[in-house]
DNA sequence: ACTGGTGATGTTATAACATAACAAGTTGTG
DNA sequence: CACAACTTGTTATGTTATAACATCACCAGT
């Protein structure tokens, strides 16, 4: 297994972040139109919401915002919509967190690996190599992988100094 | 980073499994000895439960068993025991499924990895060196580790055959 | 325009997972 | 015995997630 590479390391760096959100609705758009799905207010609203920071959000963290802006108010609105931004590859489960974090690389099919910092939730996507090193090892078990989660949590450089 | 490493696959090989109970149980009872920590009738019960099968089992489902065996019926005693069985080592957290199963590798330090038959829960515990590929990019961005989650989801041998 | 299909959203209710806070019991030590 | 440290018991509540069903909006076919 080869390591792990990041095209351009986000989340953790300084950068203009206004481009974060405009690059990732006008992918999510344009996705959509090819794929022949919607790309509904909620949707949209949902994704601008987890593409406004790099922090990882919980459910109920998108749904106050959504209900304070008149967009739905029961979990299955904000449940249903992220699920949508996850399917389509637009957002990112973040399992230790139980919560969700916009995708860095909307355009490109990718197995993540995620950088999660204790303090401040921030997160920062690398994009793995398909191989992630159980290959071998499934081949012998015999068992069929379908997807890898690979979470490292620790400090990122900005709680990390004292 | 080099494969991932699997001294004895078990989990989803034939094997037997009695002595995956006594020896989990032996090697726990020596480390709680070492270490000054009391391995409690609690502690021990929930340990045994998990070593009974390599299923992943959430807290309430070892709260269920605990409470008919009269071993306490509130979810604290389940997570507080759970969560000793953990840091010590002798368990594993399995974040995708929020659930916990048995360590196959209680007597030496590692970085688990796991494989998770989404069928039938079962559960396979891989060694990883302890480089998880993280370590350069994590370096260029100042992001210091402390854990790294690995989960693959997929289907066991036996739930793959149809 | 009506009809029926499809997909999205609204809503109720509840399931499943987890912990804060405090009381009470146990154990080992001076 | 008295105390400290630790474990367990219990109440209450907080947090995350989904099942189930009603409604709405849109579109295609007649």
């Amino acid at each position: 297994m080869t390591d792990i590479q990041n095209p351009a390391p986000t989340g953790f760096a300084q950068h203009d972040h206004s481009t974060c959100v405009s690059a990732g609705i006008r992918s999510a758009e344009s996705i959509c139109a090819d794929r022949k799905v919607q790309f509904t207010p909620v949707r949209r609203r949902v994704l601008e919401i987890l593409l406004e920071s790099h922090v990882a959000l919980g459910a109920y963290d998108v749904l106050e915002r959504l209900a304070a802006e008149g967009l739905g108010s029961k979990p299955p609105v904000a449940y249903r919509a992220l699920s949508f931004l996850v399917e389509q590859g637009f957002a990112h489960r973040i399992e230790r967190l139980n919560a969700f974090v916009a995708c860095t690389f909307p355009d490109h099919d990718h197995a993540p690996a995620f950088m999660i910092c204790r303090t401040c939730n921030r997160v920062a996507e690398a994009s793995t190599p398909t191989d992630t090193g159980f290959g071998p090892l499934a081949q012998d078990t015999g068992f069929v992988i379908e997807q890898t989660v690979i979470e490292a949590q620790g400090l990122c450089p900005n709680c990390a100094e004292v």
